[in-house]
DNA sequence: CTCAGGTAAAGATGA
DNA sequence: TTTACCTGAG
């Protein structure tokens, strides 16, 4: 019976499927075939082993990876993987408080706050607290303390302060408050949606006992990246049982900052004493080279587990480097570098294109779009993040719970219905001096006395809306449900009175949610019933709100053929035929703010967490792999943005030559060997490598390329078509132009060339005086002429 | 008191 | 570029 599931397995894989009851630690290096062996793992308790469905508890960070491994599941069990419970952390702790809510202290149908209710909720706290806006704790800052008591699974009573920091006792002060008022609203933020589990599982023995029993087996995906509440409610979940799978990576541990604690996976077998311990090192994914240059990177971070992955497939491609004036330059190249790569046959979505900071897409997008690259970004949300749709679910929110102050104030005047500021402060006064939410203050002739007519009328008109949403939209389907409040609210009928291209949009916007919200309902009509007797599930809207609000975008999947741009983090978990990491220079990747005040240990900490993620990103390829940088990148200096001088990745010049090609090998020996004695003024090199062929990894550069010895680099503007190889179509494709750069001082910008500006666009040079860093430039932009610094301008092709 | 239009400032990752 | 605050018109 089980053949099929053994089948294809390394040793190492099959031990892992095999292990009978107690704890399990499999340490899975990236391409290691670790979804497989979760799947196949699971598929064999309910299948061989008599388990049934849902008591398989299999949790995630992503909802990718939940999909993923859900998607699996059901082409191996069929019908029998829909009653599996496997989710996100998050989704998890949320289906948990829909039926433990009480205990809470929420109502069934909580809402799920984002960060920015969450930020709206401070910043309402702080003014009543008196808290000046110019204080030194901000909302957000004060969000992140928060945040991370929630992630030690700390209650407001239990946090402790130093009385010396003030600041620390402000955000203690006003984590009472918050949860307080969260509380009051019927809402939950992301945080609770563990600690809340975690605390009410620890403290009562028979709720406990209930739920440990029903789950015989907790399998946790992506474990390097729980944090400490998280790792407690796996614990208490697994119970005196301890069947508990757990499956990660340390060299991919990449969310520390949002209070992940590696130590959990790294003292794991401590703390569970007999723990088998199962390390997945054969690598199916990606080609010798990329695993080397991986390897590189990643051996070199202080604190991890020792291992090395390896593969039996060949050297493959060598790794191609591209450097780019600038940002734009960059992007150029990469777009360059894909069009080859789809030239060669491969298909669009087995291309992707990472970066550290979605700051950077913009460039790129742009490049894309001029090559006529069909892309698409990929982020966690992005659609629920538009105005119009929070709005929207603002309104169903309030439709299931009125009490909602935050949902209540964000809609209150939208569509415009003149309620300004002063009335809902007016409104919010009396709510607070009466303890009431404001949606009865409305209700409540002495709150509303001393209101202009006008006001009172509008807020009367507001209430019916949402008392006759209350009244009848929650049991409703979703579909149905957010079709009606987007007619009774007037947010549609608002938007469809404009004819502005803005609001067109919009309007489809709002249609794509009535989309998502049918599409939602007849997901539920293909559920099966449940088998388990204690499966309560919430009314469809209900459970639509929370989907948004976990989920972000429905539909992660790359759309055929499209080229996918996205973020490191974002990239976790996937893999591409041919992978282009972008901005390999330090402080773009690693990343580092230039006014961080961290210790040593911190930045040191930190460094090896850009390290990982690094790591992440090279080990996404399949066969090639390409990096970029830019010499320079658009940032913000003090006075506005400016060009800031780029050094080479360090992680760049972790990787050994002969990865990117024999050819590279021998150019870097030769240069090492002329960096001993002094470089003297040579004419620019253009070497080509006859015989390679177009779109064969290759290496553009032009000076410092990160590669062998650092070389003083000439400070000041630099640009102009000299310096940016050209790449001739049929030509062969290996290129230096080691030395080429301009000249040192003179003036950087010639009469007549054609110019960018961050702000002002383009535009052409008039004069320019001055040499190096200080040269300015009289420049006509079309909104007239201007003298800039030239430091500011890049030369426009 | 609201609203629209202008200006200054921004600076990372996500459930 | 985008977003948050500010100012003046209605």
């Amino acid at each position: 019976m089980s053949e099929d599931l053994l089948q294809d397995l390394n040793d190492a894989q099959r031990e892992a499927v095999l292990h009978g009851d107690g704890p399990l630690l499999v340490l899975a290096g990236a391409g290691s075939g670790k979804t497989r062996v979760i799947v196949h793992r699971i598929a064999r308790l309910v299948r061989d082993e008599g388990v049934i469905p849902w008591q398989i508890l299999a949790v995630t960070f992503t909802n990718k990876a939940a999909g993923e491994m859900r998607e699996r599941l059901e082409a191996l069990l069929g019908l029998a993987a829909q009653e599996l419970w496997v989710q996100t952390f998050h989704a998890f702790g949320a289906r948990f408080l829909r039926r433990e809510a009480a205990r809470a202290g929420l109502p069934p149908s909580f809402a799920i706050y984002d960060t920015d209710d969450q930020v709206r909720l401070v910043k309402r706290l702080f003014a009543e607290m008196g808290v000046e806006d110019g204080s030194p704790l901000t909302a957000r800052e004060a969000l992140s303390r928060i945040d991370r008591w929630k992630n030690a699974a700390l209650r407001p009573a239990e946090v402790e302060v130093s009385s010396y920091d003030v600041e620390g006792q402000l955000a203690r002060q006003l984590y009472e408050r918050y949860q307080a008022a969260l509380l009051r609203a019927g809402a939950a933020d992301f945080g609770d949606l563990i600690v809340m589990p975690t605390r009410l599982l620890e403290e009562d023995a028979a709720l406990r006992a209930r739920w440990a029993g029903r789950f015989r087996h907790v399998l946790v995906d992506e474990f390097q990246d729980t944090n400490p509440a998280q790792y407690r409610l796996m614990k208490a979940l697994a119970g005196a049982r301890r069947n508990v799978c757990v499956v990660g990576d340390d060299d991919q541990a990449i969310y520390r900052w949002r209070g992940a604690d590696v130590s959990n996976i790294l003292g794991f077998d401590q703390d569970f004493p007999g723990t088998r311990v199962v390390k997945l090192e054969q690598n199916y994914r990606s080609t010798r080279t990329i695993l080397d240059a991986a390897h590189a990177v990643i051996s070199r971070a202080k604190r991890r587990r020792e291992k090395r992955l390896w593969t039996d497939r060949d050297a493959g491609a060598a790794l191609a480097l591209l450097v780019g004036e600038d940002e734009h330059a960059e992007a150029e190249r990469i777009a360059r570098g894909v069009a080859a790569e789809r030239g060669r046959g491969t298909p669009g979505d087995e291309i992707a294109v990472l970066y550290r900071t979605n700051a950077q897409s913009r460039p790129l997008e742009a490049a894309l779009r001029a090559a006529r690259i069909p892309y698409v970004i990929v982020r966690g949300t992005s659609f629920y993040e538009r105005a119009e749709v929070k709005d929207a679910a603002a309104y169903l929110r309030l439709a299931l719970n009125p009490a909602s102050d935050i949902d209540l104030e964000r809609v209150v005047n939208r569509p415009a219905r003149k309620i300004g500021e002063k009335t809902v402060e007016r409104l919010r006064a009396h709510a607070t001096a009466k303890g009431i939410p404001l949606y009865e203050a409305i209700a409540d002739r002495d709150a509303v006395a001393e209101l202009k007519p006008a006001a009172r009328a509008a807020l009367g008109e507001f209430h019916d809306i949402v008392a006759s949403l209350h009244a009848d939209v929650p049991a409703l389907d979703a579909g149905i449900a957010v079709q009606e409040a987007l007619k009774r609210s007037g947010l549609l009928a608002r938007l469809e009175e404009d004819h502005s291209d803005e609001a067109v949009e919009r309007a489809e916007n709002l249609a794509e949610l009535v989309a998502a919200a049918r599409e939602f309902d007849e997901a539920l009509l293909g559920e099966a019933p449940p088998t388990d007797p204690d499966d309560v599930r919430p009314p469809p809207l209900a459970r639509f709100l929370e989907q948004i609000a976990l989920l972000g975008e429905a539909d992660a999947e790359t759309p055929e053929g499209r080229v996918a741009l996205m973020t490191l983090h974002a990239a976790k978990g996937l893999e591409f035929e041919a992978v282009f990491l972008a901005g390999l220079e330090d402080g773009t990747l690693p990343y580092e703010r230039p006014w961080s005040d961290q210790t040593p240990v911190e930045r040191d900490e930190a460094l090896d967490e850009e390290r990982r993620l690094c790591y992440v990103g090279m080990t996404r390829a399949k066969a090639r792999l390409t990096l970029s940088l830019a010499r320079r990148r658009m940032g913000y200096g003090e006075g506005g943005p400016s060009y800031r001088q780029m050094e080479p990745s360090r992680f760049l010049r972790d990787l050994p030559p002969e990865l990117f090609g024999e050819a590279v090998a021998r150019e870097v020996r030769a240069r090492e060997a002329r960096a001993a004695a002094p470089p003297l003024a040579r004419p620019p090199v253009v070497r080509r490598h006859p015989g390679a062929l177009e779109g064969e990894p290759h290496i553009e550069l032009d000076g410092d390329d990160g590669i062998g010895p650092a070389r003083p680099s000439t400070p000041g503007p630099r640009g102009g078509p000299s310096a940016r190889g050209e790449r001739i179509s049929g030509e062969p494709t290996v290129e230096y132009d080691l030395d080429q750069r301009p000249s040192r001082g003179g003036a950087p910008f010639q009469r007549g060339a054609r110019v960018r500006h961050a702000s002002l666009g383009e535009g052409i040079v008039l004069s320019c005086e001055g040499a190096g860093m200080e040269a300015k430039a009289t420049v006509r932009f079309d909104s007239g002429d201007r003298r800039v610094v030239c430091r500011f301008l890049v030369a426009d092709e």
